[in-house]
DNA sequence: TTGCGGATATTGTGCACACATAATGGGCGA
DNA sequence: TCGCCCATTATGTGTGCACAATATCCGCAA
């Protein structure tokens, strides 16, 4: 069989794992590689690539390629519907709605969301249940400046993450994941005493530099957001 | 200039987003394309390749390409060297080794780990320090008889992460996120109240089919854990 | 010594071609 | 009618080539 890219893959992995490329070396070029393989550059290129792309290599034209110093550490979390989140535990989904209204921009949001005094959002306050038990409460904002249909949307049937979804593309965003403790009216609504650790998901997402929605997503202390690399 | 496969990327991402391609959609295949956008194949197939790793689309032989249903909503999260992450903020890091033990393998830790009664572990409890403040408590276990060089090891100046990441390669491992109530030990040692929550993060990693650790750190609630997409 | 600029090495990308691989779907036989 | 087999067709991958882009390094001039 003639070389595969994942031969060459699998071979540079091992020379990293066994210290005969410690992190920071330079590695040999392309052309170098490709004749030791015994294949052509393209195919060591695709490797390479791949391996920059996995975190265990830097490149740069001219430069070379080196072995990058730290293995970047990440994990990638899969940020699933929830209610798809809720079926695949084979539970009965439901979904409710609890608050909506049109409401000014308070401040705290305003620099969040990057919007002006001006803009007007829609506030949305629901919840997930799985199987009757409180799932998620989802606490969210719809920038109506981005989004003018939201206004008519009527969130009764179906979440604002699932309309939003299909409704609205967006170009970037963030995520940050903490702990905090149960508010007043967290802990009514997912069924906890007050002070609960709940484990909390705020995303923020833009179109093109004008901020769409941000949610704050609550989970009760059961809730584990897991991912296997 | 000739067309690239990131005009390709682009293009085909537009159709999507402009519903041109629904979800589920099975789009063209890479000869037509290629015929399309007058260029190789070759040039088609990395753009294709490369949006089915950026989670847009699903491709199957002889089946074609699919628009996946519901893209694939993933974050992916750096998980830094705790040292890194504490100089990253310009703050002064300090660890301590609280404790250090070989004992016998606790029955919950079995099952996690996937290893039998007879296994020595090594358990250590250490603090990690951003100017002073604690910033996370490291509760690890090490296996030894993965990893039997951790029993000549200190400890003491260089914490197991930082030791581990130098001496231990790992084919794959699992990480959970989770809000927990610290307990007295850990509410203690973070300078918490008991019941306050506490952002956990647990991980396990493997090296052909053995497990070399299993980690759970523990971070007060101000901490927060983030990543752009 | 310092600063500038161009030669040069290295990766980045595209193309045309060939063959491998897999799964679908239709034809054919029992 | 049912089930098996294979042709067909789509993607997967490798090769050899060409040219583009870019950072580095070295030499030369001020």
């Amino acid at each position: 069989m003639r070389t595969s890219y994942l031969d060459i893959k699998t071979e540079v992995m091992t020379r990293i794992r066994q210290n005969v490329w410690p992190p920071g070396t330079p590695i040999p070029g392309e052309v170098a590689l490709a004749e030791e393989f015994g294949c052509a550059r393209a195919t060591v290129n695709r490797a390479m690539r791949e391996l920059v792309q996995d975190g265990v290599l830097e490149r740069k034209r001219k430069a070379g390629t080196r072995v990058r110093q730290q293995p970047s550490q990440t994990a990638q979390f899969a940020i699933p519907l929830t209610r798809h989140e809720v079926e695949a535990r084979g539970a009965a989904y439901r979904y409710v709605l609890v608050d909506k209204a049109m409401v000014p921009v308070p401040m705290w949001l305003r620099a969040k969301m990057e919007i002006d005094k001006a803009a007007q959002c829609l506030h949305l306050r629901c919840m997930h249940f799985a199987d009757g038990v409180p799932y998620q409460f989802e606490d969210r904002w719809i920038n109506l400046s981005v989004v003018p249909q939201a206004m008519d949307a009527e969130f009764e049937a179906v979440g604002p993450n699932e309309w939003l979804l299909q409704e609205v593309p967006y170009t970037k965003g963030q995520v940050d994941v903490s702990a905090i403790a149960a508010t007043d009216e967290v802990a009514a609504l997912l069924e906890l005493e007050v002070g609960t650790p709940v484990f909390l998901v705020e995303r923020t997402t833009w179109l093109d530099g004008q901020s769409v929605t941000f949610a704050r997503l609550h989970f009760p202390p059961s809730y584990k957001m897991t991912t296997r690399f």
